[in-house]
DNA sequence: CTGTTAGCGCTTTCAC
DNA sequence: GTGAAAGCGCTAACAG
């Protein structure tokens, strides 16, 4: 009230010369590094603090500390995708408990944008770099990326030395064959999609090692591909459900396609699970609880894809644990009711 | 090289040793505001600026400057929804458009964790914040936020002096419901669910609106309520159906209601559209064009919400445009293939 | 046209 | 135990 009459938010010179002490002693006490300092001047500076409504500028001490308690989130898209969410709000929680904030930016995969934003995340300091893609696939990092601890999300790079998280595939395909296997099947398609991304691959691996594990010949005429949607996989089950000797199980590559395999069944009068067993993958959280019969499923675990990747990376920012560099993460089973014991006269 | 051998990264002094001039012209030159700097000089620094690997220190160009071109975007739940994406997504691409960066955070409706957001946000100088809900609904905003330019998104406040943008539901209903109309329905029923929420009773008014302007008597026996998923729109949608004098249109509180009125419609062996025709409301993505016959629908306009946040934030904080306070947004409708005319004989 | 100088608001030696 | 003073990296008067 005194002397510093001016216009603009209190800084901690105001509070200081509000409890007679020193800014010093204001940093100390706010910081909670008051080692010596008396309770009663400390409960001084905390009370001239509240009657002021201070509030830090953390820009300033940021500057003076060289940290920033900031993390860069670079996505290459995020609302095109049902999935984004989970993983954002991984990642998010994950620095909330560790008290940092976290920047996004997205590029909408336009590699100009993409060099722009990390210099405008770098020049603010962040201290480290989520680099997220919003479905599993192989992706170049620009080298301004790599200026700080780096991890990359749903996505893995040629470059195996930057840290990753995607969702384990193959042991979820491996899981839901397995499924169907334990349910009695023996003739068990597999819907693929006509994609050649790591997904599509590695989910046909383990529909394979399923089938190995269990001494059911792989049999390539019950694989059958199509596009990654619904029309793709109503097309793909339809070949396979025509067939004399049709499968009683049907592995689906996602949800989607699940759906479509469903929609060819109920044309072709096959009931669901009673006639024909379904499994997709993806657990859509607004089609897998809603198709008819309630669709079993695999779930892509992006939440917790999202909790890996910024907990790996403020361990690295920290300079701890530098063990685990590519984590797969498991995809749990969904049951639900598309799967039951094969028709016991097919 | 000469006299500053040091660690860290290129610090603007640096350049300006490095170029032989002063910082004051290093400033000048980078930042766009050399108005009388010979071409050579300019050309020198930028290329001591290059060499070095010069990036500018952003958070101390903020410190001096009082400004971040930072925006804190709020939200209570990100993850749990799919409309979330879309609205992020377009508060992102205004933002960057105008050269700021989001720094997000939510709160998972915890109170606790909103106040301490805030104080992060704002310690960090953000110089507005868009405060997101993940569905149409009121919300009281704390105090704090209200420090710096706010803008509702999705959500509207009792303090009507905050700006806010919400979608259009009233409209939506009002041109789902003329739809039908148009194509010849006059018994229509209306799908609402039981929630109280603004939505609700804005579809609800839409849809007696439409009746009224086009001399259809509102009639009460033709709208039954139902929990908002698809159990509840199958439920109300019997109700409705198995009267012997049905409607022959339905106009549903979303898609997932929308998506329940079709099993019960097929259950009851009445074709879509030929028996009876469906709107929803949503069009979510991944269900609506899914549907069989696909639904027609009404859009969210959650990227056109994000977007129109940002921009109304950024005239704030320029102090430009407080005309507008409360948009709402309209919600296109999607022509899909679950509307046809009334069959000849009800 | 360009350099000198004084801070932005904070943390942190180093004295007393 | 607490204060004075230096300085984080930058911008903006103000000279010259």
């Amino acid at each position: 009230m005194t002397s510093s009459d001016r216009y603009g938010p209190t800084r901690m010179k105001d509070v200081a010369s509000a409890a007679g002490v020193s800014m010093t002693t204001v940093s100390l006490v706010l910081n909670d590094k008051a080692v010596g300092i008396p309770a009663e001047t400390k409960q001084r500076v905390l009370d001239a603090a509240a009657a002021l409504g201070y509030r830090p500028n953390a820009l300033a001490a940021n500057l003076r500390t060289r940290t920033s308690d900031t993390i860069g989130f670079v996505s290459d898209t995020i609302a095109t995708t049902p999935y984004a969410g989970a993983m954002i709000q991984g990642a998010q929680d994950a620095a909330w408990k560790a008290g940092k904030l976290i920047l996004t930016i997205n590029t909408n995969g336009d590699p100009a944008v993409e060099a722009y934003a990390l210099n405008a995340l770098l020049g603010r300091q962040v201290e480290g770099i989520v680099y997220a893609a919003m479905y599993h696939q192989m992706i170049e990092v620009p080298a301004a990326a790599k200026e700080v601890p780096l991890v990359l999300l749903d996505a893995r790079s040629a470059d195996s030395e930057i840290p990753s998280v995607v969702p384990d595939e193959r042991g979820g395909a491996y899981e839901a064959t397995s499924h169907l296997i334990s349910h009695g099947h023996k003739r068990i398609g597999f819907l693929k999609n006509t994609a050649s991304v790591p997904a599509a691959n590695e989910r046909l691996e383990g529909y394979r090692e399923a089938l190995e594990a269990n001494a059911i010949a792989f049999d390539g005429e019950l694989v059958v591909a199509g596009d990654s949607g619904l029309a793709g996989g109503y097309a793909a089950a339809m070949a396979l459900l025509v067939e004399p000797h049709r499968p009683t199980g049907l592995f689906c590559f996602n949800d989607a396609m699940a759906a479509g395999a469903a929609r060819a069944a109920h044309e072709l009068n096959l009931r669901i699970p009673d006639d024909l067993s379904l499994v997709g993958f993806d657990n859509l959280e607004l089609v897998a609880p809603f198709t008819n019969p309630p669709l079993t499923t695999m779930q892509l675990p992006h939440y917790e894809m999202g909790v890996w990747a910024v907990e790996q990376l403020i361990n690295r920012i920290d300079g701890e644990d530098f063990s685990v560099f590519h984590q797969r993460m498991q995809c749990p089973l969904v049951e639900r009711a598309s799967v039951g014991p094969p028709p016991t006269r097919t």
